[in-house]
DNA sequence: TTCGATACCGAACATTCAGTTCGATAACAT
DNA sequence: ATGTTATCGAACTGAATGTTCGGTATCGAA
């Protein structure tokens, strides 16, 4: 990619981030985008049909690569897996998390984070139907099966919300703590 | 209230929720409001000075009404806690939710539920908040209250859209067990 | 029934924003 | 060095927002 495109959309994306702190998605425009990138109107939409692409595209850049490497072969774990302590995915995610990679942490406690949140979830559900063995101890025979799959990344999905807007006070092994007692009611039935 | 007003007001609801349900929120124009209600601009603005303000008042009409008698003295029961079954208040709830009193399950359920099941969701804390005791046996002790009170919440939101989403397939009494189960890992401990 | 108040109508208007077009300039890859 | 391509910036169309105002219909109370 020629290196014009890829500094333009860094700056778009980058100030759409920054806005995003500042005021509620709907209320960003165009207008202000452009000018905080410091780019021409039509850069834009040469990159972006419509504002709702932008977002599109800055979710899949950013949630994609989180999760992409964490489903299938062993050797591609290249983003959450390549860390030392092998015994939680979860773990590994709340980590990233608190270093902040691409500034997902503003995207997730913004005002208008349940769109982001969408993406987080959608993301975490393939990523937990490949750990499903390790909740299979914790699911009453009752509950059917996509439930509690969904159960599952809603609990993890408000577990991160709920670090997030209580200033990330707690360490990452205690959050991962509080993620597995809220949903198996124990921390030890996981690996 | 002028007569006049009222049937304007609902005639600017109702229109609005059925527009809801076939398109984007934020793609639904002023225009398309007052012509399906077939009313004047003039007097959408009237009635509400933008359209964040319509949502807002929507939603405080529907939802703070089926909270806010849930709290307080026994007598002011008159919304959810007038039923019969006087054992679990989230049977009732759910109960009501499939009578779809003003539409309620259009709203949880369209594209852009997000902000609904938010408002949703603020009500549904004040109630758990006055039932914490039921679920005091449920909270492993290294649990803070407040993520278990939220974590509470979390779920029962996250049932109420897994219904919705499937079709509301199950019956109150079963969905209302899985909420019990997923909270709680068992269905014993609530009265 | 009358009468004053007020809600509604509807058309016209200013304003803001989205998205497009195009010729000129600068940066790129080879 | 050269052809390609991204960016610039200004001008433009079209659509939506929110306002204004004079005229009409409806309301509620006496």
């Amino acid at each position: 990619m020629d290196r014009r495109q890829r500094k333009t959309r860094e700056a778009i994306f980058k100030a759409f981030i920054e806005l995003l702190s500042q005021k509620d998605i709907n209320k960003i425009t165009v207008g202000e985008i452009i000018e905080r990138a410091d780019i021409g109107r039509a850069t834009f939409y040469a990159h972006f049909e419509t504002k709702d692409f932008l977002i599109k595209e800055l979710c899949e850049e950013l949630f994609d690569h989180i999760f992409e490497a964490s489903v299938g072969d062993e050797d591609a774990h290249t983003h959450i897996f390549d860390c030392d302590a092998p015994d939680s995915v979860f773990l590994h995610l709340f980590q990233h998390l608190r270093k902040n990679d691409n500034n997902i942490l503003e995207l997730l406690s913004c005002e208008n984070n349940e769109l982001f949140l969408r993406y987080f979830k959608a993301g975490l559900e393939k990523l937990i139907k490949s750990q499903m063995e390790s909740f299979e101890n914790g699911r009453a025979k009752e509950l059917p099966e996509e439930f509690w799959l969904n159960h599952i990344a809603a609990t993890f999905v408000e577990t991160v919300r709920w670090w997030i807007i209580n200033g990330i006070r707690e360490s990452e092994e205690t959050i991962t703590k509080y993620f597995f007692l809220a949903v198996n009611n124990t921390d030890l039935n996981v690996k």
